[in-house]
DNA sequence: CCAATAAAAGACAAAATAGTCTTTTATTAT
DNA sequence: ATAATAAAAGACTATTTTGTCTTTTATTGG
């Protein structure tokens, strides 16, 4: 479904928004640890998700990773589209360049539907459902 | 969603469902064309299919693939397991190992959702429905 | 039987993805 | 100021996936 890159970047971000509360970063080795990831791997999706803009980060001592409440906003499908594109919720289910709705693939209406589904399961999930939440009820992010 | 390997296998099964009328036998050469997939690489993918009995053939002049009785009624979720898994089906979103409705991740329960969906239907289309159709009706399967 | 045909098998090569390591840059606290 | 800390950057390696090529095996029609 999704590229690992693309998982280890929801689980991290989930993960941040799920830590830092108020002033509290969050670092990189704190990050992999948590969600189970390679220590260098995550810095690096890390790198690339906060040059777009889906996280933030600070350098020196107390820096790490955090969100604000812009990025707090920020859906899964967002993340998705950043790490992994959009050819999973516009895409052809076959791969075949010129599907759609004129010229459709054998299979193309109901992929539609699947896609559509995972669009809005996506798109109605926010980082900010996960902010400080209790422990109790925050989900397991490593395997 | 798929594998590049799954959405050729899947879009030759299809072609060789539509062409293979009686007793004629779809060449690799004529599926290649009929797909748009390289040559050398849809042969492989339907040796493991036939390996796997998914799909027939038969070696020498006028050989080439074909679907019986048996065959055409499987499902597209049948060809995805065989070639991809069932980790689609199965796995988790974010990839994590041990999650399950007693130790779920954070969004197990929407994705479980999403994997039903797929898996129903995957499991509702069979090969049989492109057999022998009208050419009008056929919709295209390259790119 | 024999030549032509077409799939089977398997070695190889290329590209994409996943993962590691080292150096640089920015920030903070002393 | 400066030493310590932590992210940024980028080069590098490993693995997996995708794709190609050549040889072998089975089948058919003449």
């Amino acid at each position: 479904m999704f590229s690992k890159t693309c998982e280890y970047a929801i689980r991290a971000l989930i993960f941040i928004a799920q830590q830092s509360k108020d002033d509290v970063r969050v670092g990189v080795k704190e990050i992999a640890k948590g969600i189970g990831s390679p220590e260098h791997f995550i810095a690096k999706i890390l790198q690339e998700l906060s040059r777009k803009g889906l996280v933030l980060s600070l350098k020196g001592p107390t820096g790490g990773f955090y969100l604000d409440n812009k990025t707090l906003k920020c859906t899964l499908a967002d993340i998705v589209k950043a790490v992994d594109g959009d050819k999973l919720f516009l895409g052809c289910g076959l791969g075949l360049e010129y599907c759609s709705d004129a010229r459709p693939c054998p299979v193309h209406h109901e992929f539609k539907k699947i896609r559509a589904d995972i669009y809005k399961t996506l798109q109605s999930i926010r980082l900010g459902e996960f902010h400080a939440q209790l422990e109790e009820s925050i989900g397991f992010l490593k395997r």
